[in-house]
DNA sequence: TTCTATACATAACC
DNA sequence: GGTTATGTATAGAA
């Protein structure tokens, strides 16, 4: 091949893939053109993965202009579905007033969502219940309280966001066992849906399909900053 | 390029990459290659998502081992950690964390880690203890079993297990903690560190003994109910 | 893990 | 969203 002048002369006729430098893009139209194939990509690698090795994977991917797109295996990471589902009401000041539609075909609802609120209601009143107490008897008697003693400011605080989240957990948990049960696998976003076979990448579907995990519970992730795992079962 | 007789017949200069199906692959230990091929593989695009479009991005992957992994973008918007978290007290617990943009800088100087290592096992073992005492006294007195009442068997386990995680989660929200404080960002695993700069993604260097810094992004490993080990930095 | 041959992803354009 | 030329990821083997 000839390649002539190798010192940037013209850039012309060059039509294929350029080597680029992963640095941010600075203009806002490529970039964005560049984030979508990307993150198309990703969550292409992603499905190729839970199917190749049966790997669970969750992600969430929220681009500059704010909005979040997520992917999420069948029977794996129920957790992240609250999260994507809004859950949170803090997050976003104006949560998930999804005002588009959501784009790809199927927007059944994946899950039984009142039963779970409802369920979700329930935990969430208990546990807020013992969280105030446990508010309530700040520091004296109580296992929790043990391990704070001698932990400086931050570890304390540490300790106590996780305690916070103990809630959490369980609702997550609850939440994936629930979910479980449905299964299927399906892309959730505030904006977007995106499709799993779409490809040739067979996968459960977004229907409900088997029901992975019925009697044992094969795993359990936890979301949060970290992770935990546990075979339960 | 012969390829001589294609119909198989003798596979044996095949040297390359072949097509292959996207379906599970079921001998273990060639689905384990693929696995950790494939995550690093998803880790790294993921990376460059970041950098090149701005893109907060958070990934869960749990090997069928139930080894679970995690990327995410560490001094990233609060919205993850709103995600990944629970609510907003954690953002408030975490207060700062600059969202600055040039996220290669970390020059604050690092958490007492030693001291986090002791607490760290002061935690752990006070943790374990009370769920040993958990166990030994079933299901009576103690906060904590409260909330069992009236949930079913896998509501039950998801709440004990909920518990136990307790350690992780502690771990974990203190390593993050102080993660977001080093604004920087790193790798860290069980077993794993990936090297951001080894190819050409503009990020810093992190040193050898995983710990690091890459620009801006956070590759978080973490294990399961094993434990988080948390590298010095 | 490292190496190679390829399949695949994707930057630049349309 | 589609096309093309390439840069990259990675299956298979060592």
């Amino acid at each position: 091949m000839v390649m002539s002048d190798v010192a940037g002369d013209n850039k012309k006729r060059i039509k294929g893939k350029q080597k680029i430098k992963i640095k941010k893009i600075e203009d806002p139209n490529p970039r964005q053109v560049t984030f979508s194939k990307r993150r198309t990509g990703l969550f292409k690698k992603a499905a190729e993965i839970c199917v190749l090795t049966g790997a669970q994977i969750a992600i969430l991917v929220s681009s500059p202009s704010g909005r979040v797109y997520a992917f999420r295996h069948p029977n794996s990471d129920v957790l992240f579905d609250r999260y994507l589902n809004n859950d949170n009401k803090v997050a976003t000041a104006t949560n998930h007033t999804e005002p588009e539609t959501a784009s790809t075909e199927n927007n059944q609802p994946p899950l039984p969502i009142n039963e779970f609120n409802q369920h979700y209601v329930e935990v969430s009143r208990q546990v807020e219940a013992e969280k105030k107490r446990r508010e309530t008897i700040p520091a004296s008697s109580g296992w929790y309280n043990e391990p704070v003693n001698g932990l400086n400011a931050e570890e304390l605080q540490a300790y106590l966001c996780s305690l916070g989240e103990l809630k959490n957990k369980v609702l997550t948990r609850a939440d994936e066992l629930m979910m479980i049960n449905k299964s299927g696998a399906f892309f959730s976003s505030n904006a977007y849906d995106i499709g799993w076979n779409e490809n040739n990448i067979n996968a459960p579907a977004f229907v409900s399909t088997n029901t992975a995990v019925a009697g044992g519970l094969n795993f359990h992730s936890k979301i949060d900053n970290a992770t935990a795992t546990f075979d339960a079962v």
